[in-house]
DNA sequence: TACTTATCGAGACACAGAGTCTCGACAAGG
DNA sequence: CCTTGTCGAGACTCTGTGTCTCGATAAGTA
């Protein structure tokens, strides 16, 4: 079967990025927007929203997996303790700045199926990043999943529960400890 | 100001444990339940929940409190070792069975501030009995806080992103882990 | 140019669930 | 007996979701 061209008014990208700029803008204030607050905001119709994104928050997720795209750390000084160190206090201290966004992914996340994978997807990536800087340095498998656990679950433990994320300092203190724990075999 | 005594008819126990225990079974299936469903389930009428709990949430979160009452390990090997090991264990595998009642309660707390102020005060209590029992062992403080944040991190971080819950050998190995990384010092 | 197709903003609409209100019945104390 | 507060039950309002329809518009095609 092949696929017939396309025919009739295209999408407009304009009316896409008010929406997801809308939506990120009014889900920082309140967890509960309403779509159409989120349509008149963008200033667009409401079916204009459910055409693209089935739920509203499918659109917050669309638009924060886009602003994450430029903001991944991936340090290389080196060293482990530099590259780890230098992780997770950027992990850490810029965590504030999306927090309200995040709880609410994650509180949508255990109703929605379909939000759930899509986040589940998204630390995944995460994650991947930093595993990738824990092999480059020579970390076995069984140590870095124990470490990738250990730092985005203090992550979004202390964030969930509104505790305040980790200082630099406390940031690297916390680098300290997980290298620490390494098996000593390596 | 005297309180003055009590008149009228008095509350109903039996109607409120049916209430709780109607919210947890049916909490469990689906954490979209109506409050007319739990309502109908304990044979109640809407309003005797109303009276009683602000929220469906604040139903769920007075059972779990008080069926957590009953299941706080506090085991007493003689080693430090050995009583981690064994709080780990229990807590994780035990994880499973409260697991979709602790994903809507955590959920909830991301918009509602009162059901987060007591999920609060739930963790904390949680960390209370941990706290104690490394403090007993002689773990010093910004030790025991790390390990808090730690053990209980990776236990929701894995809880609600729905990953199966460390089993048995996998908590024993954390709690080795986190062992190795106390401050030489001690 | 004319025709087709899919999008656009806007708003009406049906539906579901939360929360309030009222009712007659009932239990406990004065 | 009288007052008070709870009980089960159900009607009711209100808010937000999601669907549907409308005329207008943009893009490709004949």
């Amino acid at each position: 079967m092949t696929t017939r061209p396309h025919t009739g008014r295209r999408r407009n990208e304009a009316a896409r990025e008010a929406v997801l700029d809308a939506a990120v803008r009014l889900f920082r204030e309140d967890p509960d927007v309403t779509v159409a607050a989120i349509a008149a905001a963008a200033g667009v119709g409401k079916q204009t929203l459910y055409r693209w994104w089935p739920t509203k928050y499918a659109i917050l997720l669309e638009a924060f997996i886009e602003m994450g795209r430029a903001v991944v750390p991936e340090p290389d000084t080196g060293t482990l303790d530099g590259d780890l160190t230098a992780f997770l206090t950027a992990t850490f201290t810029r965590a504030d700045e999306v927090a309200p966004l995040l709880r609410t992914l994650m509180a949508e996340a255990q109703r929605d199926p379909a939000t759930l994978t899509t986040l589940q997807d998204f630390t995944d990536r995460r994650r991947a990043v930093l595993r990738g800087l824990l092999t480059r340095h020579g970390v076995g498998a069984e140590d870095a999943e124990a470490v990738l656990d250990q730092a985005y679950g203090v992550l979004w433990y202390r964030l969930l529960l509104d505790r305040p994320a980790l200082t630099g300092e406390q940031a690297a203190a916390f680098a300290q400890r997980l290298l620490r724990q390494l098996k000593p075999a390596r």
